[in-house]
RNA sequence: GCCCGGGUGGUGGAAUGGUAGACACGGAGGCCUCAAAAGCCUCUGCUCGCAAGGGCGUGCGGGUUCGAGUCCCGCCCCGGGUACCA
């Protein structure tokens, strides 16, 4: 990191200046942001000598000028990079844009500006406000979504995987609009299913798409999450969407159907004596062999109707009560060799388990309804405990009406039944994921291209490393069905097949924005190369990231996303082998609420922060988004948040001032002084609340330090030690506020505040520092003493007696209960 | 339904089992001023009392403890996530 020489190029002189110039933030900060923008100081390369972090953002999507989220997330961002740095560690604070998405096609569709025009335009909007914050980023390493030297690189991980056996091609069922023929996404779809364009009913289609095959490492993502230091939460929702179950897979005969068996999975094998029925899927690959000839009709139509209901209805519908029709054909027990009925029926999901499941309505909600419906027998194979009522138990207990079973506990049977199973042929045990595989295609064009071609000869094949990057062209036509352009655009479709030499079309689907968004952490590291997608050394030296900061709303997809790509990466050589997890902590910060509801551009309630950059100044706001609460915390904006706003405002005024009534008097501060011991409880509490992410804790510090400065200034405390206390007053503000602390640390020190060392507390002189003691007769506090934290009890304790005096009058000491120093409590009859 | 969070003054919030309400916002009074703005000072949980000094208070009900906002049990309410995953 080299010096750029800014630091003697301002006012510059030492000592007093002329302070009659007002605290005008917009001019001092813009002055700094200037500065800064120019200077190497947030610029670290890789053999920084300096112990080295990293400290990432989630990059944002560029929606235009920052709105208060942006604020407060790059202002927890900004305040980890300059502190750290303050610490003496090299932090990599890199910047960059999540710049591929629907809303800039959507814009193209309505006004016929290309995306790129529509997001590059909103990119320096995003850029602009960033700077006026004053966050501090190594800019060299930008890197956005749609720059070609991006996309060739995502486009070449894209084939890494392919090669590797972990992406493929296969039918997923899309929602699907007849009139605009196009797939939509489930935000497009209405709650009535219709599209929300042009109105017509949505249907599910079986389409083929693209797909990670991210289930591959489900136990992996598992086990991985717990050495992460990351909200409990998040890590709860990720174990969730994995989904891992344990349980049996059982084979049933079918009734009639030789060389046959139905495959179902359980997670409660010991329920089979309660068995009743049998269900599969209406997606079941076996269903037409398993429907009876004289129900084939009422089978198709209820396929019919199935087919009209996006997945998400059928899942959610008002009407979910169960659903389904009798095949006509029968399963034969394998355990009881009972005879039961199947049915189809859409509670049954065909892409989880076997697609089939043996129905015990006696055990499990979802079957008794649907058993109540039709008719069919409950049993009951496990005691109910006493006094419980209801048709269904789920919980533990002895089994009953199981033949063999009788008398062991769940667990017990679980592994009895299955132990059978093996050893007739009928079973096993079974692990089944709720995890998908990751479906990438998107029907779109702002996106990176699928670097895919078909050819007639030759089949599938990828598009060679040096022909990427695969880029959309620029002439196309947005058309108002939402269709893609490159479906279209023959310019682009038509080429050549790489190893035959004869026609071929290209893919037209591109990638999910998830995909760009799970490697660029990986980029920061080195968005040099330009002969590779980063340097392996570059990333081993930095990654993982040491603190990553963004909202939960990206808890699930992105996050498991990106340690899918990590896991992979690794596996496949081109990240280090050692490295596993992409962010060791993870911080999700609070959202910001308006009327109710999330503060964010599509629900158009945004309060944007360029008015307060224009008035009470950017330092300001970013005291209040560090001031109004933890920042863990949703907070609701209210008609009061311009007041708080305008209170850290005055605050950063009282500083200016202060600064203005206390001399530069440089020296060793007199430690015995009681201003010298209020500064170091206070650099304790700061640097406490900002190593817990207790941020309003710390600013609540600096108020105190201020106000106790301001006090001691009035009563001509030693002006030494008041300019040391205000010294470290400017240098625990600087990850806060950093450019007021700029400004008055170079004014009154020509120095960089941001290159200083963060102030150091005397735990010594805390440690010996006079305490308050708590004298409480029965738990009720009735006088406090300031004793010497070291005083003995035989000391304290006539002095406490002395003090409550009163109290002790006509009654009988029982006990005293001494915690020194903090409390001394008698307990009285 | 299930899984997380969370209920503390008029408001945002603070509080390793040890003085509940730090720090702010708002409010009241005062100083400065010809006046205002700004700034500064004092007060500000409820309640009884002239005062000194009490009593009550962290969603509700129990419990543990010398001592509970904090720990345990049972409820109520609010927010978020998830939703037929067998």
């Amino acid at each position: 990191m080299s010096s750029s020489g800014w630091e003697t190029s301002l006012v510059g002189a030492l000592g007093f200046w002329d302070m009659s110039d007002r605290y005008d933030p917009p001019a001092i900060e813009v002055a700094w942001q200037a500065r800064w923008s120019q200077s190497e100081a947030y610029h670290v390369s890789n053999d920084d000598p300096r112990p080295k972090s990293y400290v990432l953002c989630m990059y944002p999507y560029p929606s235009g000028p920052a709105h208060q989220g942006h604020v407060r997330n790059y202002t927890f961002g900004d305040l980890n990079v300059r502190y750290r740095t303050m610490n003496g560690e090299a932090v990599l604070s890199p910047i960059g844009f999540d710049s591929f998405g629907l809303p800039a096609e959507n814009a193209a569709i309505r006004t016929g500006v290309h995306p790129r025009v529509f997001t590059e335009e909103r990119m320096a909007e995003l850029k602009a406000s960033l700077t006026r914050l004053g966050a501090a980023y190594d800019w060299r390493r930008e890197i956005y979504s749609h720059d070609p030297s991006y996309i060739r690189w995502s486009q070449y991980l894209f084939l890494r995987f392919y090669q590797a056996g972990l992406v493929y091609r296969g039918d997923a069922p899309v929602n699907w609009c007849p009139g605009c023929q196009t797939v939509l996404a489930n935000e497009q779809v209405l709650a009535d299913g219709t599209c929300e364009r042009s109105g017509d009913l949505v249907v599910r289609r079986e389409l083929t798409q693209w797909f990670f095959r991210i289930t591959r490492y489900a136990d992996e993502l598992l086990e991985g999450l717990e050495d992460l230091d990351w909200p409990q939460r998040v890590k709860t929702m990720q174990r969730n969407w994995i989904g891992r179950s344990v349980g049996a897979e059982i084979s049933f005969e079918v009734d009639g159907l030789d060389d046959y068996k139905l495959r179902v999975f359980t997670t409660r094998p010991d329920t089979i004596f309660g068995a009743t029925y049998a269900v599969v899927a209406p997606e079941h690959p076996d269903l037409e062999r398993l429907t009876a000839p004289d129900l084939e009709e009422r089978v198709k139509a209820f396929l019919e109707e199935v087919a009209t209901r996006s997945e998400l209805e059928r899942m959610a519908g008002e009407d979910a009560g169960k659903r389904g029709v009798p095949l006509g054909t029968y399963a034969i027990n394998p355990i009881t060799g009972e005879r039961i009925p199947i049915y189809v029926a859409d509670y049954v999901l065909g892409h989880y388990g076997t697609g089939a499941i043996m129905a015990v309505p006696g055990e499990d909600d979802r079957d008794y309804e649907f058993a109540r419906n039709f008719g069919l027998p409950v049993v009951e194979t496990v005691a109910r405990p006493e006094g419980f009522v209801g048709p269904v138990y789920t919980g533990p207990g002895a089994k009953i009406n199981s033949g063999f079973l009788d008398g062991l506990s769940v667990e017990e049977a679980k592994a009895e039944v299955i132990s059978r199973l093996e050893k007739i042929g009928a079973g096993s045990e079974s692990v089944k994921y709720r995890l998908r595989d990751w479906l990438v295609s998107r029907q779109r064009f702002w996106g990176c291209p699928i670097p895919i071609l078909y050819c007639q000869a030759c089949g599938t094949v990828p598009v060679p490393d040096d022909q990427l990057p695969v880029l959309a062209p620029d002439d196309v036509e947005f058309r108002p069905t939402g269709e893609s352009p490159l479906l279209h655009s023959d310019a682009f479709r038509l080429t050549t097949c790489p190893r035959c030499g004869g026609p071929a079309t290209r893919e037209t689907d591109t990638m999910d924005t998830f995909v760009d968004s799970s490697w660029y952490y990986l980029r920061f590291c080195d968005p040099f190369s330009e002969d590779r997608p980063f340097d392996v050394q570059a990333v081993e030296d930095w990654m993982p990231v040491d603190q990553y900061i963004g909202g939960v709303e990206h808890a699930i997809l992105h996050l498991l996303y990106a340690r899918f790509f990590t896991r992979a990466l690794s596996d496949l050589g081109l990240a280090p082998a050692t490295l596993k997890e992409p962010f060791k902590r993870l911080f999700t910060q609070g959202m910001i609420r308006l009327g109710g509801s999330k503060m964010s551009k599509s629900k158009g309630n945004l309060v944007t922060p360029q008015r307060y950059f224009d008035t009470v100044g950017a330092d300001a706001l970013r005291l209040f988004h560090l001031f109004v609460g933890p920042p863990a915390d949703d907070f609701d904006w209210t008609d009061q948040t311009d007041e708080m706003i305008e209170g850290c405002h005055r605050f950063l005024q009282r500083v200016w001032s202060l600064a203005d009534r206390i001399p530069v008097n440089q020296g060793e501060p007199d430690t015995g002084n009681p201003t010298y011991l209020v500064v170091h409880q206070l650099i304790a509490r700061t640097t406490d609340g900002i190593d817990r992410w207790a941020y309003n804790t710390s600013v609540a510090a600096l108020m105190e330090l201020t106000n106790a400065l301001s006090k001691a200034q009035a009563d001509l405390v030693d002006p030494v030690t008041l300019d040391y206390g205000l010294r470290t007053l400017l240098e625990l503000l600087a990850p806060m506020a950093p450019h007021i602390a700029s400004e008055l640390y170079h004014r009154r020190y020509g120095l960089d505040v941001h290159r200083q060392a963060w102030p150091k507390v005397d735990h010594a002189l805390l440690a010996s520092a006079m305490v308050t003691l708590v004298v409480q007769v029965n738990g009720k506090t009735r006088a406090t003493l300031t004793i010497d934290p070291l005083a003995p009890e035989e000391v304290v304790r006539p002095l406490a007696q002395t003090a409550i005096a009163s109290h002790l009058e006509q009654v009988k000491i029982q006990r005293v209960i001494a915690k020194l120093p903090r409390v001394m409590n008698f307990v009285v009859e």
